[in-house]
RNA sequence: GGUCCUAUGGUCAAGCGGUUAAGACACCGCCCUUUCACGGCGGUAACCCGGGUUCGAUUCCCGGUAGGAUCACCA
């Protein structure tokens, strides 16, 4: 077979080379010395979620973090892998770009990442483009005419119906499914001429891999069981285990991975002339240079495919890194499983932006089940920039982390409270606006809202109920008068004719003007004066000879102002809330 | 089913042949306190099972079990 002759059958139109491309996508200069090159290839449906968020964020830290020999960081990019024709969402790249960017994490160039043009459309940015594998067609095509050429891959007219029949036979038999060994025989074995004939008739038809199989054999390789060597692509070792070819990888995550080389005649092109995953990925990311591929765990059980595809082409395999799956504990089987888009809606992104949590807390949270040592470091650095962090990959866990709701809470508590109150005031308000619009006229009082965030943050102790922009909401609701209703019963310790007479001496000798211990001392009076202790104490040691303690007259007034018996010091409230508010409020309850 | 990954308290996790087996979150109790939150103190709770290797295994090896991933002209 004169395979040069059937690359030109098959690709008469594609007459650019490997080495014209090699020639125009050189090695990055930034790429020496240990920068990282990283990208983020995500389908154009421009949902982002978690995952996506995840990955995302080592790419980032990796590339950001790394330095070339003159101090240049790497490089992390963005590509749109758009190979599948499933529906382009219009405006998905810069719901990308936003989503990401909401969470500071911003990419150098790609898709979508150069100034807008005058019509505002957005244009990419770099030297390594096109960055949407839809436009890279004639590039694929050239290296499969190369591989073509070479004898490494060749067409397949296998109908589907033929496909499914030999995926029948095999599963009825037991043996593996797919086209490799005796089952892509008939294909590799068709001659030049009917090949031309099928071509003639507008027969569709696929690109396969001609897999070296995996089989140790003389003319295969003819290892002793058990002895290993270097393959050509770098980073790889091959290894006789009983007779079978197995890789052996180091993994940036997960250390040495071995499993059995591949030997399936994957397809590389598709019947639409557009380059299967596989495919895509070796060339995109040979071409455009990274030296770090980060995905998720899914990817691993591939990674012989695209080993012998980098093998193939003489390409330098990257560093792989396979991230743990974010899992969730399922409330029916009480089993762990993958996040899913459809059952946990906490996957998505909107999510946390419906909840209005804040990005940095989410950053912080991903963080601490990222790297282990991240939360020894915060307590170290409570103050430190979260870049000035030290990430590795050698302390990412291979295990799939749960999600856990708690301990985001946790950090989040923490993070909001070393954002200043007004800037948290801007934040509720472009919440609201998103979220809670009936809201926004209130919250545009930023004064009135500034101060009510900022109760209790300035002492030795800080409050810390703040955490997330909804939960917010629902805990200041009463300082605004559409919210506020009366949500809770007055203890039982106080009978409703003493509710009325303390709420009613209450607003007698109440004083706007009181200090603190002022309004506290009219308080214990009116507590002294009704039977009930003004020490709690007293109270819990001699339940008989009090009606209550100052806590349950102190809890009259809070249901009354506040409609709650749990808030923040009343006093500071009430000043905040201002004399009329607080007169009315206490007026309505005593009728 | 084949292949691969993983296995320490409820969760996230230190540990990398000898430890009273850290820490964080959650939970419980006490203290502080006019409630709550914060803070302080204390507490419950773990090395999946079985074989090896070894003077000694949570740690190394093998087997089992469990969970996860993956087996497309989807990514």
């Amino acid at each position: 077979m004169d395979y040069n002759k059937l690359a030109e059958l098959l690709f008469p139109q594609i007459d650019k080379t490997p080495e014209d491309y090699e020639a125009m996508f050189p090695q990055r200069a930034n790429a020496e010395g240990g920068a990282i090159i990283t990208r983020l290839g995500p389908s154009p449906t421009g949902f982002i979620h978690l995952g996506n968020l995840y990955g995302a964020f080592v790419d980032e830290r990796l590339a950001h973090q790394s330095k070339a020999e003159d101090g240049t960081p790497g490089t992390f990019y963005l590509r749109i892998e758009d190979t599948d024709d499933k529906r382009y969402v219009e405006g998905a790249v810069d719901t990308v770009i936003n989503s990401l960017k909401f969470f500071d994490i911003n990419f150098d160039e790609g898709a979508g990442c150069g100034p807008a043009a005058e019509d505002g459309e957005p244009t990419d940015s770099g030297d390594y483009g096109p960055y949407y594998q839809s436009q890279r067609g004639p590039i694929y095509q050239a290296f499969v005419k190369h591989l073509v050429s070479q004898g490494k891959a060749y067409p397949c007219f296998l109908t589907e119906e033929e496909l499914a029949e030999i995926r029948a036979q095999q599963e009825a038999a037991k043996e593996t499914t797919g086209i490799y060994g005796k089952y892509a025989e008939k294909s590799r074995n068709l001659s030049y001429e009917e090949i031309e004939a099928n071509i003639n008739a507008g027969k569709p038809y696929v690109v396969r891999l001609k897999s070296k199989g995996n089989a140790i054999s003389p003319e295969n390789c003819c290892m002793e069981n058990g002895a290993t060597c270097q393959g050509n692509s770098g980073n790889v070792t091959y290894q006789n285990r009983d007779g079978v070819m197995y890789i052996i990888v180091n993994d940036a995550v997960r250390g040495e991975v071995a499993m059995p080389s591949n030997d399936q005649d994957v397809v590389i092109l598709k019947a639409t002339g557009i380059p299967t995953y596989h495919f895509a990925h070796v060339i995109d990311d040979h071409l455009m240079r990274t030296t770090h591929v980060v995905r998720g765990e899914e990817w691993l059980m591939s990674l012989p495919i695209h080993v012998e595809l980098f093998e193939a082409l003489r390409f330098q395999l990257p560093t792989y890194c396979h991230t743990a799956v974010l899992m969730k504990l399922d409330d029916e089987t009480g089993n762990k499983r993958k996040l899913s888009k459809r059952k946990d809606p906490e996957l998505s992104l909107d999510y946390y932006r419906q909840e209005g949590y804040h990005p940095q807390a989410v950053k912080e949270y991903l963080m601490t089940i990222l790297n282990s040592d991240f939360e020894e470091w915060r307590m170290a650095n409570p103050d430190a920039d979260l870049d000035e962090f030290t990430f590795t990959t050698e302390k990412m866990s291979s295990a799939g982390a749960l999600f856990d709701l708690n301990k985001l809470n946790d950090i989040s508590k923490d993070v909001l409270l070393k954002i200043p109150a007004d800037e948290l005031a801007d934040f509720m308000l472009e919440w609201a606006r998103e979220f809670k619009p009936k809201a926004v006229p209130l919250l545009e009082d930023k004064e009135y809202l500034t101060k009510i965030l900022n109760i209790g943050r300035d002492d030795a102790k800080p409050r810390k109920d703040l955490i997330y922009a909804k939960q917010i909401f629902d805990f200041i609701s009463y300082f605004y008068d559409d919210y506020f209703f009366i949500e809770e019963q007055i203890p039982e310790q106080v009978s409703d004719e003493d509710a009325k007479e303390i709420l009613k001496r209450y607003l007698e000798t109440y004083d706007h003007s009181d200090d603190q211990s002022q309004w506290f001392e009219k308080i214990r009076t009116i507590t002294a004066d009704l039977g009930y202790a003004v020490k709690p104490k007293d109270y819990k040691k001699h339940p008989d000879e009090y009606k209550g303690s100052v806590a349950h007259v102190s809890t009259v007034i809070r249901i009354a102002v506040m409609g709650r018996s749990q808030s923040p010091d009343v006093w500071t409230i009430q000043q905040i809330l201002g004399e009329d508010r607080v007169r009315a409020r206490i007026s309505e309850l005593i009728g």
